[in-house]
DNA sequence: TGGATTTATGGCATTTTTGTGGCATTAGCG
DNA sequence: CGCTAATGCCACAAAAATGCCATAAATCCA
């Protein structure tokens, strides 16, 4: 699954952005500061990263984020689109001599910044090997996360899941050890029914169980939610 | 020498743009129709094209341009920059979903046109691959691709596919087993048109299936994509 | 301990996604 | 210009996923 890092101190804004980039079917973490930012995306190495240029205090908080992340070489190519509400010229060409790749204005519509998203994607999808991409897999204990497919192994076995309850155990076991309340574990508008979340649980406690009779690593924590138990 | 290729019916404008570009030390060839374009693209492979949008007497020769080129082999995947006088955000919404890269606005300073082409220039060299012949055939399996013709085979049958089909089949293929998304598998846009790689994958199914009827390589993942299975 | 609240479960209804055949439109070509 | 094949689009069918409900079980707290 496409993964796709915001980083947006409004925090209104930012959960717009999360459900208009959640609705196209991709992952999606939120950072709300320049600090949480720089360190967060180097650890969960997304595959395009949403910056507001009038981040924190600065008034271009977002120019240094973007400056930060080009110098560290994990992130030195990692596709970046700027959010500015400004829509000068001048932050244009700062931006994209500061190594972004495009920039959208936030007072445009959004469907304007999910096209932007997905030419950005598709350029970076041209230029992808075909063989010497292995699967980008993430391991927590005996569970490992297949983004790509969002598909996910217990113990090197394969679990059949679909892509809700996959969505629904990554944000689980990418959280390991803490809590995750029923809202953050929804997936669409937060109008749908707790039901959701529980059943969602319960097929995947099934699915799991099915593999593993003694799968346990779901937790419910009674009142506030459930937690994924590293092993 | 970075090459770019300018399409662009104003002669005055033209010159002024491969006077810029000049200017970067960067070898310009201009085109001033449509048809030339087409033509010449293909064969004097640039690294970038600049195309204006309403190109010609129609409105938007510069879409269509786009289009034809997004569909010929040696250009499918040719960064490509819209010029547009008009600054409507549709325009930018359609340019990218026909598989343009960005786009410019002729009333701002040329500077930001130079931004946006280094930018893009960039992104493409961040990735260059290793250029594995793209004339020669590919195996995979028991398919055989021959990107020449765009033809396929199947344990040495051959599929009389057409040309779209060829470029889902090829896509599919080349990254055999992993997963493909609707949207991978769609150059053109994926708002108006979200049968057509539907329709695609059903011909191509008859049409393997025509010689073996055992066929089944395209694999769907329900919520996720397609699938290429190696056998 | 008993009642209130929260969670689990199985079954079923609904919604979403995909498959299919047919037809309208378009592109390509002589 | 007109023919033909390719392509896209639509309506409906089939399949899969998701959400919902009633009821059972578990947990909490007074």
């Amino acid at each position: 699954m496409t993964h796709i890092a915001i980083v947006e101190d409004d925090p209104t804004l930012a959960s717009n952005y999360a459900d208009l980039l959640s609705r196209e079917k991709w992952e999606v973490t939120s950072f709300s500061s320049r600090e949480d930012a720089s360190i967060g995306i180097v650890s969960c190495h997304p595959d395009l990263a949403l910056i507001d240029v009038g981040l924190g205090a600065e008034e271009d908080g977002g120019f240094l984020l973007c400056r930060e992340l080009r110098m560290i070489p994990e992130t030195k190519t990692l596709p970046i689109i700027f959010l500015t509400s400004r829509s000068e010229q001048m932050d244009r060409i700062q931006g994209l001599n500061l190594g972004a790749d495009d920039y959208c204005s936030k007072d445009q519509s959004m469907d304007v910044t999910v096209a932007v998203i997905k030419a950005l994607l598709r350029r970076v999808d041209f230029s992808k090997l075909p063989d010497s991409n292995p699967r980008e897999s993430k391991k927590v204990g005996s569970l490992t996360l297949f983004p790509d497919d969002m598909r996910a192994s217990w113990k090197n076995i394969q679990v059949d899941i679909t892509v809700g309850e996959y969505d629904i155990l990554a944000k689980l076991a990418r959280h390991a050890g803490m809590l995750r309340t029923h809202d953050q574990l929804t997936i669409r508008d937060s109008v749908v029914s707790k039901n959701t979340v529980t059943s969602n649980i319960k097929r995947l406690r099934q699915k799991f169980e099915k593999i593993d009779p003694n799968f346990k690593a779901i937790q419910t924590e009674h009142g506030r939610g459930y937690s994924w138990k590293k092993d």
